[in-house]
DNA sequence: CGAACCAAGACGCAGGACCC
DNA sequence: GGGTCCTGCGTCTTGGTTCG
């Protein structure tokens, strides 16, 4: 319940159009029997499924590294190298102004660059650097100069993943099965807290056309018991087509009119 | 509960070097 | 020559923690 009243807000563009999207991460509804059950169905809404589609804004933090972070420019640095480290270019170039604002540092404090350099963007570099192994990471930076006296205007990062990282993720892929061995599209199976996972909005579309008239859920409930209890235990590989095939034949046996 | 302590953050100054 | 940077140092503020 808590969770379901957390809110995002997201910054994104639509069409070229920058759009504000403020919506509660998800919404849950749910049977009483159900939910003695240990079940929990939860949906997303739907202006908010584009944007966790979108990869890009994303990233993977380590948490017991960021937790042992001492400065406060340090994690948001972080989070700034662990959004691009996986790009093809993993770099970024940003003026004196848009470091600040990534850094977090408030308006009217360090304002001298002498003095936003030695208290909080080089020890956070120093930070970082200090625990590859913890942080994943190694990060180079130039300073872009220009006008009297070689005024920095704009600082730009290279981010490189540690050594034990990329062996790490090589393993990881390895183990990861083919893509063309899923059958199971992503998008119908929501989760799976025990036993039989639940359905996506998509399965649950297509029960419908299969069995109009018919109420899907309850379908669903039937379908589940007789899975759990029928003797043949084979393990069925496609789910969601099983279920959709169930909901089929049980409206061209028992149309309703 | 309040005082003492500590660390992080913020700011200032001096002197020298560099760049336009 | 003026503007800016860097290094090094010191001081002050703030917030959190520890201890009696």
């Amino acid at each position: 319940m808590r969770l379901a009243r957390t809110t995002a807000t997201c910054h994104h563009k639509v069409k070229d159009e920058r759009v504000i999207t403020v919506s509660s991460i998800f919404y849950a509804q749910i049977t009483e029997e159900f939910r003695s059950k240990g079940w929990f169905r939860f949906n997303f809404p739907p202006p908010l499924i584009p944007i966790l589609k979108e990869p890009m804004p994303f990233a993977r933090l380590r948490m017991h590294f960021m937790l042992g972070l001492r400065s406060k420019y340090s994690v948001n640095l972080y989070q700034l190298f662990e959004s691009i480290i996986n790009q093809h270019d993993p770099s970024i170039e940003l003026s004196v102004k848009e470091l600040r604002t990534v850094m977090g540092v408030p308006p009217r404090k360090l304002t001298q660059w002498v003095h936003l350099w030695q208290k909080a963007v080089e020890p956070a570099l120093e930070e970082l650097n200090a625990n590859p192994a913890g942080s994943g990471m190694h990060i180079e930076h130039d300073l872009v100069r220009a006008g009297r006296g070689g005024k920095v205007q704009a600082i730009k990062f290279r981010v490189q993943k540690a050594n034990e990282r990329i062996v790490k993720e090589r393993t990881i892929a390895q183990q990861l099965p083919s893509r063309k061995r899923t059958r199971v599209k992503a998008n119908d199976i929501i989760c799976s807290p025990i036993g039989i996972p639940m359905f996506g909005e998509r399965v649950y579309a297509n029960a419908k056309k299969a069995a109009p008239r018919y109420d899907v859920y309850a379908l669903e409930k039937e379908w589940r018991e007789w899975i759990t209890n029928r003797e043949d235990q084979t393990p069925i590989t496609n789910l969601p087509g099983h279920f959709i095939s169930f909901c089929k034949s049980k409206a061209s046996r028992y149309p309703l009119f």
